[in-house]
DNA sequence: ATTACTATATATCGAGTAG
DNA sequence: TCTACTCGATATATAGTAA
């Protein structure tokens, strides 16, 4: 009604039959609006004032902002993947203990991974969906090198969050012996025992597919 | 999370950790959800499958697009104006029944005015300051015209919704010689009949600054 | 006329728990 | 595990009314 950028003069029956409130119910709500400084009152003889406040706009906005990103973001922030624990060749403590990769994963995911892998096989059809829809984002590359004797390949990462609780990242994928049905997860604890898991056990993982 | 563009999968302890609600509350709002088809469930034994709905998407939209419309908007839809009620020297009706106004307000106006005018005094400062205000907008154009004996000036009208029940509006103004602080408010039935009005009798008006 | 209190009705919450 | 029921606690609603 025009609150948001001039004080207007308003009663609180009229506010309420607008908004299909009782007086009391409306009048509740403008006292906690006011006492959360979202509003400001000037209840008066001749009528009451009222204006929304600079911090009632900011409000207001921040959930105009919130949904408008829903709309117009391409995808979501992160994606949820289930799989299932199983024991791989232990070529991954192999790679991750690599300095060439280490290095990388410690400036770029932010932690030193324990030395070893976590391998993950994807069971169920909705979840392989997602992990190919997954695969096309570019998340986080730790970059290729060779020494003397061979040459390491580029990898790609995603942080993640595994069973809700542990901080950790998705490598997509060390060795391409693997089809693509399989995760490695790294992470600056071991998991197997930070979350007690044995093989064929289920494990949640939201992956992030943003930077930050 | 990516509902509104794919089906996620996704537990009910799950977003109700992310949401801080309990996971009963959760389920509850959930249900009432997919009543309101905003939502569409599909609950299997491996796990939930949720989707927002078009008809869901539309909801979140209409709120987005609500918010955008008050913060985009350089004025408010409607103004309130308060004058006291006063009797004239009868010369509104002489107007409002000229034949060059009155086609024009019924074809501009949507309906055929009574004839006569009703007359309203604005006595504070605020509502004064809101009417020089509501004069900047254009509102409805009733032209001028000329016959043989006199020449008649153009007039500005708004549509107004009197005492928060009757519909007419209000003219921006016949006579000159009232100061600015006079409103002349028509409408098709005799407001001092219809609303038991008297000199000195209070009123509002909700005037509408757009033509819609 | 207002605004907003008290009292009571209604709605919503989460703990416990069944399927 | 999951979803969702019952139920007692809590929160929010309106009626009546004072200021």
């Amino acid at each position: 009604m025009g609150a948001l950028k001039r004080t207007i003069k308003i009663s609180t029956p009229f506010l309420a039959s607008k908004l299909d409130y009782s007086q009391q119910t409306l009048s509740r709500h403008l006292i906690k609006l006011e006492e959360k400084g979202w509003i400001k009152r000037n209840i008066a003889r001749e009528g009451t004032y009222l204006r929304i406040s600079s911090v009632g706009e900011k409000e207001l906005r921040s959930v105009f902002h919130g949904l408008g990103e829903i709309f117009e973001k391409k995808h979501p922030l992160s994606v949820i993947i289930e799989g299932v624990v199983f024991s791989g060749l232990g070529e991954g403590s192999y790679y991750v203990t690599n300095k060439g990769y280490r290095t990388q994963f410690i400036n770029k995911l932010g932690f030193d991974p324990y030395p070893g892998t976590l391998n993950l096989r994807i069971e169920n059809e909705f979840d392989s969906k997602t992990l190919e829809e997954l695969k096309i984002f570019p998340g986080i590359t730790i970059k290729g090198f060779k020494n003397r004797a061979r040459t390491y390949g580029s990898v790609k990462c995603f942080l993640t969050l595994i069973c809700n609780r542990i901080r950790g990242a998705v490598v997509l994928a060390f060795r391409t012996h693997y089809d693509s049905s399989v995760i490695e997860v790294i992470s600056p604890t071991y998991l197997r025992d930070t979350l007690d898991l044995k093989d064929e056990d289920k494990l949640k993982l939201e992956i992030f597919l943003t930077k930050k």
